[in-house]
DNA sequence: TCTCGGCATGTGCACGGTCACACCCGACCG
DNA sequence: CGGTCGGGTGTGACCGTGCACATGCCGAGA
């Protein structure tokens, strides 16, 4: 009907929905929040008006008032990988779902600054809750330095509990990659773990080494990483001068990646010669050279149950929640009894 | 100095700084602001309350007021794959700098509600611009549909210019990659392109026509994929029962990693038999086997760029921008003369 | 000396919602 | 038949910030 409505150039407000539909502002506001008690002729002729004018909510006013945000941050390191950003990616649909927003700070884990920046910028939001997908110790303490109240979730084991923990179970899969390689007749195995201040990937390490010492199989000190192909191919040239191994254990499927490079560049056949276990199975492990033996993660379903977690109750004396998703031996090609 | 100052519970705002510093409201909010006419020790006694308070402006406050939300949304499609994760991550990066904050949205691309719900999401925000990492022809007619009236940029070259475009050159790419392969003596060379509503796909598919028909090669009609390593496995089994080419250009990595796996299952040799190149150039790449001749985008850049572009001017009638960054071409083992 | 302009600061309102409360009216009950 | 209850609706304040405007002061120029 009426075209001149909200002064010109900015947009309509309940207050000019209220005027056309001939009610209270307050009344549709009741509409908007699904108040109960409307007569169903009102509640039409407001939404009615309200197609008529494209109303929007304004978030920012609600925001305000309310003084929640309906957002959810996520501090991530290293959110190119496959598996920050599948949790990332499943993060924000299960949010959006349910009427959340999600705003994301990467950072850059080296640096300890950067966290803060990170998490200062999240915090200037407003953010409702935390999802930390970066979990160095580091992280947590800075999350308490700056007084961040604010309910959050640490994606991945820890080992020491620190607020909230959701993952898949490091720990266990770990063994059950390490068992693998025993169960297949290997005995000097090693173990290229991620970077050492990675909670998860200490985890691994600590399951590689629970399971060694369980099959009573003796040791060798852990190789450290930084969770790239490169770093693995490295390593494995490394390794291959001494060759006092018929199997790796990766902490990822990345630097497994890179040690059957050096292993092949070394003229050596794999699973021949050399065993390779990986980590995380990204999509493409199905297709490396050989396919590649490893463990799977599901992130996705991580990245939704953390946001159930967090939205699901909002009591901050909840008691501390720690919850595992059983991982999953994918065996491919890669790995084989020893030759001897 | 005094201890209870905000109602209890309530954080601190701007009219409890300046009870506190003994000034107007107004002189904080100047404070804040940067405001040039200020004396210098008032703006210290200001800054000082406010360290003291813990104080940290309301962005819903702010955003209310000045109808500004300083917000960028990125709307992506394959979020989990390396090179949009990675102008994401840059996106954010260069965002946060500019004290912007950046809300994703992730979207099916193969379902058209998907595109309207993450758009109709990041637009009930109230961002301020918008980055489409999912450039396929139905998210612009969605945007126009949904009347989101604010600057967009998009991520690869689109041919029919919609919008802003900022890109790696993808048609030169692709033209690099096949010049690189005709060079080395192939003539009879498949494309397996990415899928047909995908902006970039067919950029690159034009591209690699292109080359062939500037270079008088014979051409055959590019097979459609959808970027996954498995669709490359399969597309690769089901070429190699004809085998009637020697080289295949695959248009994105995953996809030729997918090939390459094919080609291997069936005894042949790469490059012996059958080159093989890809486009991105993913850090793995690198550490295939043999590694991967491909032609690589720098992500990050684009990200960058997407973001100074948005931020840097403010007005919707300035003319339509397009911009690309030179793609490399990045010879490895993949590709080699052709055994005749 | 008066006016004018610019600096430094204060006053009050607006932004667009929600909340607490008031109000009206009809139904039910003792 | 009066009082209570609850459904449906309206009124006004308030959330925390920025903006327009007003004010007081001081120095320069007429």
């Amino acid at each position: 009907m009426s075209e001149q409505q909200a002064p010109r150039g900015r947009a309509p407000s309940i207050r000019d929905v209220a005027r056309l539909a001939g009610v209270s502002h307050q009344t549709v506001s009741r509409v908007l929040n699904h108040h109960p008690s409307i007569r169903p002729e009102t509640k039409q002729r407001v939404l009615d008006v309200m197609a008529e004018l494209q109303y929007k909510p304004n978030r920012a006013a609600r925001a305000l008032v309310t003084s929640r945000s309906r957002t959810i941050g996520v501090l991530s390191a290293s959110s190119t990988q496959y598996g920050p950003a599948s949790s990332i990616a499943a993060i924000e649909a299960a949010a959006r779902v349910a009427g959340y927003w999600v705003s994301t700070a990467n950072i850059d884990s080296s640096d300890a600054g950067s966290i803060a920046d990170g998490l200062a910028h999240l915090a200037a939001q407003g953010i409702e809750g935390l999802v930390v997908i970066a979990p160095q110790v580091r992280v947590f303490e800075t999350i308490a330095e700056l007084s961040i109240d604010v309910p959050y979730v640490t994606m991945q084991s820890t080992g020491q509990e620190v607020g909230r923990t959701l993952s898949v179970d490091q720990i266990a899969g770990a063994r059950m990659a390490t068992r693998h390689l025993i169960e297949l007749g290997h005995r000097n195995i090693y173990h290229l773990a991620g970077p050492q201040d990675w909670i998860e990937a200490e985890a691994r390490m600590r399951g590689f080494l629970e399971e060694m010492s369980a099959q009573d199989v003796p040791t060798t000190a852990p190789i450290l990483g930084d969770w790239t192909a490169n770093f693995g191919y490295h390593a494995g040239r490394e390794l291959l001068t001494v060759r006092d191994f018929t199997a790796i254990f990766a902490s990822n499927d990345q630097m497994a990646l890179g040690l059957m490079h050096a292993v092949r560049d070394a003229g050596l056949d794999i699973p021949g010669d050399v065993s390779i276990i990986g980590f995380d199975d990204v999509p493409e492990a199905a297709h490396f050279w050989p396919p590649l033996t490893t463990v799977r993660q599901d992130f996705a379903e991580l990245g939704r149950r953390c946001v159930a977690l967090l939205l699901g109750d909002r009591d901050p004396s909840a008691p501390e929640y720690v919850a595992t998703i059983a991982p999953e031996l994918i065996i491919r090609g890669s790995t084989g009894a020893p030759s001897f």
